[in-house]
DNA sequence: TCAATGGCTATCATTTATGATAGCGGTGTT
DNA sequence: AACACCGCTATCATAAATGATAGCCATTGA
């Protein structure tokens, strides 16, 4: 799978992770500790995120890191 | 887990599969695309990779990117 | 002895992720 | 009508990842 597919792919998961726990881009983002439209940037697959942002919201959302990337 | 520890064992785990393939760093760097000093860096977990990064070496590897980043 | 290989450090320029701000359209509520 | 909340975009400055180069030390083999 190529690079930008797993990106939106990981966003998708972050995203219905989130929505699962009815938390809004502001809750989530808010409990990160970043701004809502790094949130947005993330779910939507924008930004080649880092291991350091992805842990910030896997220990937020309550899950495995290896989750989140579980996407192949 | 704390983004450090985090780091070095994701960097513990590339190595560990590149040696249990028998490539060297240079074999490795090569084949990822990038230079050997670069990836000494990310096997000693100095550098808070993305995921763009983590897949060129899962890619080689030729193992899953959730496989690489699961070390809780 | 000398060259090649492997692991490593330090350092640099460039690219880009991150963190933040302002603003928009839609919906629902008072 | 006015306000608050929601998802979203565009954009900015700053920090940091990436990609690359030069060089060090130790080991091995010609």
């Amino acid at each position: 799978m190529e690079k930008n597919e797993v990106l939106v792919k990981i966003g998708i998961k972050i995203r219905e992770l989130r929505e699962a726990r009815n938390l809004s881009l502001q809750d989530l983002s808010d409990k990160c500790d970043f701004e809502k439209p790094n949130l947005i940037r993330i779910e939507k697959g924008r930004t080649n995120l880092t291991i350091g942002t992805l842990l910030k919201i896997a220990l937020v959302l309550n899950v495995r890191l290896a989750e989140l990337v579980d996407v192949e």
